[in-house]
DNA sequence: CGCACTTCTGAGGCTTTTCTGAGATCTCCG
DNA sequence: CGGAGATCTCAGAAAAGCCTCAGAAGTGCG
């Protein structure tokens, strides 16, 4: 029905047409699912409406700037890593990029292969040796698809299961929303509870405090 | 990670002790606590027992090699940020640091200026959002619609009361009339009184004094 | 094929949120 | 002081959001 693991997906922004195709084939071989927008104003508008893992802004884009773009997004509570392309490259330029709310700030021209590293480096999604990620009092083996429990005791998860709590792993303390969830971790087709289903699965085989539910944003792991 | 008030801390692994004082200093200008170790040994000791916000690490550092100590570490699960310091600048040697577990990678010589922003850009990660507007001696947590009370204790607000707290947060000390209040918040339709409707949820919450009324003119928060 | 497991749907019931409205209380000012 | 208008308090209805779960359909394996 669809492929066992879910691709990291991607918001490219980019303007020129040329580098926008090379990059986007760049990154599907790579396994990323990329869209790609022209200009800063269908940026905004995916940025906020699509769910992505990582964004590619570059910052000389018509109708809405890059950085203008970024700190919109930023405003609006959108806090995906964002790698910002640029072929300014002064210092001072490179500070004005970062704290406009970029997580790495890349010079034109650049070598593909760092910005693939790069991009690893903002979606790490298998720490380099560590084969667990933290999660509260327990710990997710991500090689084995299971939950170790602090007196060592496994519980098997489903692909399914694995995947939404992994995601939820990944950032934990954010907020998730189900639409974003349901889009990383389900097919499109899927029915609009599918989110809360698998919630319920895991609550049930992990104990009910595992996930947060934040009414009417989304739900949360490790909550302060 | 880290309660709010307390200063980051630094990790700073450099074995050139006049660099490694200039940073020292240049770090808690910029209000970071730092700790220092000058090979890798004492950088992976440090790394496994303190706790850390970032670290900074050179990656020609005697006894054990800067990209083989953030192995290890990884390989131990730290998963705190890391920035690598370089005077090796080619693309490869950027790629290998950033896949040995680097989540960003400075070349030598770079500007303090620079080296500052890219921290700046690694510390907000972890916040994960904790992007928050003053509330007297609390604060409100835009992203996940949380009171964060002094001691840390959070108090969940519903969809609307965090509208309504928000709009009042954003401009304190204004007088903001019903009138006002009821057009940001709610919805045309709704009936007068909805706005007191929720500033006694808010007070019921948050305790009386969150919110102050202006007879006849409306309400106010952060009054003197 | 039968069995065990997983994935997904959808319906019913529960909880939280939103909103209304009415009586109690307060404030201002003559 | 006393009354008009403003504000506070709160119960409860309606709506929205969320949880639970049975069962259908699909998948993999002996």
């Amino acid at each position: 029905m669809r492929d066992g693991v879910a691709k990291p997906r991607v918001l490219l922004v980019e303007d020129d047409r040329e580098l926008a195709g090379m990059l986007a084939e760049l990154l599907a071989e790579e396994g990323y699912e990329t869209d790609a927008a022209h200009d800063g104003q269908r940026g905004l508008h995916l940025g906020l409406t699509g769910h992505y893992d990582v964004m590619v802004i570059d910052r000389r884009i018509p109708v809405l700037d890059g950085l203008e773009l970024l700190r919109r997004l930023r405003a609006r509570a959108v806090t995906t890593r964002v790698l910002v392309l640029s072929a300014l490259g002064e210092v001072a330029d490179r500070v004005a990029g970062l704290d406009a709310g970029a997580d790495d700030y890349l010079v034109k021209p650049f070598e593909a292969e760092e910005l693939l590293a790069r991009l690893r480096a903002l979606g790490r999604r298998d720490l380099e040796g560590a084969e667990c990620l933290p999660l509260g009092t327990a710990a997710l083996d991500l090689r084995r698809h299971e939950v170790v429990l602090p007196r060592g005791e496994r519980i098997t998860l489903s692909g399914r299961e694995f995947e939404l709590l992994r995601t939820l792993a990944q950032r934990p303390k954010a907020i998730h929303p189900r639409a974003a969830l349901r889009t990383r971790v389900f097919a499109d087709s899927t029915g609009e509870s599918i989110v809360d289903t698998y919630v319920y699965y895991l609550r049930r085989k992990l104990g009910r405090d595992v996930v947060r539910t934040v009414h009417g944003l989304g739900y949360q792991i490790g909550a302060v």
